[in-house]
RNA sequence: GGUCCCAUCGUCUAGUGGCCCAGGACGCUGGAUUUUCAUUCCAGAAAUCGCGGGUUCGACUCCCGCUGGGACCGCCA
């Protein structure tokens, strides 16, 4: 089989690029990578009510913004989409155009000839109607389809509904028969046609629908293997059915196991966290961590590794590795992720990557107008990040004084009076060192403390304190290192205040 | 209701008849380092492999049934 791999996701732009579509991408990214192959864009537009382009531009960032440049697919340099990171994909194709909408008068040769043929036929049943006897079978827990009313209708049956200027849908004859297909994730699958009724492939407004257009883009595209959510499991057997009657190429399928929430259900746009640009990127999460989270949800290598980058995912990747059931989603195994990609990333990359989640406009000037400064703050909070989100508060503390309570300044097993002591004597010891050094700062202040009989720990630990103001911080040495004398002496003088005013 | 799909620690998963009274990772607990937090390192708890039958000398692995969960059944995709 020497054919050429090509493959495509065909989003339909009705919302933000969504995690499960993004999922869907990378494996089809990674399985058309691994073989040399084409990887393919097609927005399906052609439920116009629900479209929008900034849904296009969302979801085109989305993929650039992943990594995952596709080979074929809608322009975005015009109107419709931008680039962001990543170098620029080609785009457009011999395939084209990429967007369905754009492809309407590209199926009617391929209806016309359903008609032809009495595989396909013009149906006038209202829509009410249907939803009547639909809801009717629903309810006397019949399997709803298409009762086939309109199958045979005569030539003057339809010549009158023509007259009275009925609007007409287009349903496939299906035929009573069984599809079988060898899923490339499921193996064998078996469906009985007879079940699916006769299903509508065009509208009254002539726009073919999804099945149709589906399948037929994916001939001329000349798409070999389809991969996508299980949700279309069953529309695979509708496709076969619709390109063995129109003579054209049938691609191998693989359904994709689904992603659930923590509760087991599907993930909903409402309540979950999908959307890639505004719960994932706006909330500093790194293309990397979600490519290689996402990669091992459904996905697993050999020798119990973890760690991926795309291109050694490309290299890894197997579909025979991908499994069958379900997976959920779990936050807290990305947020570790992300925190290991922080970790592991360069400070200048941390550094200006997470000055874009600054948000305080006087903040973030203070970091522009001082890069060498922020750059090492960013070197003393970098490892407790665990997204670029968290920067801000993280950070602040090394440009206004901190507001605290005067509580916090005493260690745990320690007393205020101490607390008041380690803090006097720490800016005496303070006072006397001309440039604050790590090699000097050390020994000075833990002489100090073990010579007005105070440990280490109440010490530093009311000094850090008051340097920061908070529970959790960077290290006291590197707080007073960064912070400089005038500004440390200042805070432990504001510090000592509030012990005394605590007192009183 | 019908059809189809799925089923190993809380979660993501390894495991393709004996190496598994089940391995890794997240999370959790404890410890080491340490001035706090985080990092790093070490240790631990955590799945009677959904249940019941088979097949086999032997089953997490094969077969059947059941149960549970999910998807689909639109003039959405």
């Amino acid at each position: 089989m020497a054919e050429e791999i090509r493959v495509r996701i065909a989003p339909s732009p009705t919302g933000k690029f969504h995690i499960g579509t993004a999922r869907t991408a990378l494996f089809n990214y990674l399985f058309a990578k691994k073989h040399g192959g084409q990887f393919i864009v097609r927005i399906e537009d052609t439920d116009r009510e629900r479209n929008d382009d900034v849904y296009v531009k969302d979801i085109i960032d989305g993929l650039l913004w992943l990594g995952l440049g596709f080979d074929e697919g809608p322009p975005f340099h015009g109107v419709r989409a931008t680039p962001s990171k990543v170098e620029e994909p080609e785009v457009g194709g011999q395939f084209g155009p990429y967007f369905q909408s754009e492809r309407l008068d590209l199926y009617k040769p391929y209806v016309e000839q359903l008609l032809k043929e009495h595989l396909a036929y013009r149906c006038y049943c209202t829509a009410e109607e249907l939803t009547k006897v639909r809801e009717a079978d629903q309810k006397k827990g019949l399997a709803p389809k298409y009762s086939g009313r309109c199958r045979d209708l005569t030539a003057s049956e339809i010549d009158k509904f023509e007259r009275e200027g009925r609007a007409s849908v287009i349903r496939f004859r299906t035929e009573p028969r069984k599809v079988k297909f060898t899923d490339l994730i499921r193996d064998e699958v078996e469906f009985d046609a007879e079940l699916f009724g006769d299903f509508v492939i065009v509208r009254s407004d002539g726009v073919p629908l999804f099945n149709l257009s589906n399948v037929i883009d994916d001939s001329l595209m000349k798409i070999s293997h389809v991969l996508r959510g299980e949700e279309h499991l069953a529309n695979a057997a509708k496709q076969i059915m619709l390109a063995e009657a129109l003579r054209i190429a049938v691609p191998e399928f693989g359904h994709l196991p689904l992603i659930f929430n923590p509760d087991r259900t599907k993930m909903s746009k409402r309540r979950d966290p999908v959307s890639v640009s505004d719960d994932f990127r706006a909330r500093g999460y790194l293309p990397e961590a979600m490519v290689n989270f996402m990669a091992l949800l459904g996905w697993s290598g050999e020798n119990d590794r973890e760690i991926y980058t795309l291109s050694e995912l490309v290299e890894e990747f197997e579909l025979e590795r991908v499994g069958k059931s379900p997976s959920i989603f779990d936050i807290e195994k990305l947020k570790w992720m992300n925190g290991y990609y922080i970790r592991n990333a360069s400070i200048g990359e941390v550094a200006s990557e997470a000055q874009n989640f600054i948000t305080d406009k006087k903040l973030l000037q203070a970091t522009l107008d001082k890069p060498d400064f922020y750059l090492e703050t960013v070197v003393l909070v970098r490892d407790r990040l665990k997204t670029y989100a968290e920067i801000e508060e993280a950070i602040e503390l090394f440009y206004t004084a901190p507001k605290y309570d005067a509580e916090l300044l005493v260690a745990k097993k320690s007393t205020a009076k101490n607390a008041q002591l380690a803090l006097v004597v720490a800016a005496q010891t303070l006072k006397q060192i001309e440039t604050f050094s790590l090699d000097e700062l050390e020994p000075s202040l833990r002489g100090a403390a073990a010579s007005n009989q105070l440990t280490d720990g109440e010490l530093l630990w009311a000094v850090r304190a008051a340097l920061s103001g908070k529970a959790a911080s960077p290290g006291c040495f590197e707080l007073l290192g960064i912070l400089n004398k005038d500004e440390s002496l200042k805070r432990i003088a504001t510090a000592i205040k509030k012990l005394k005013a605590l007192k009183s």
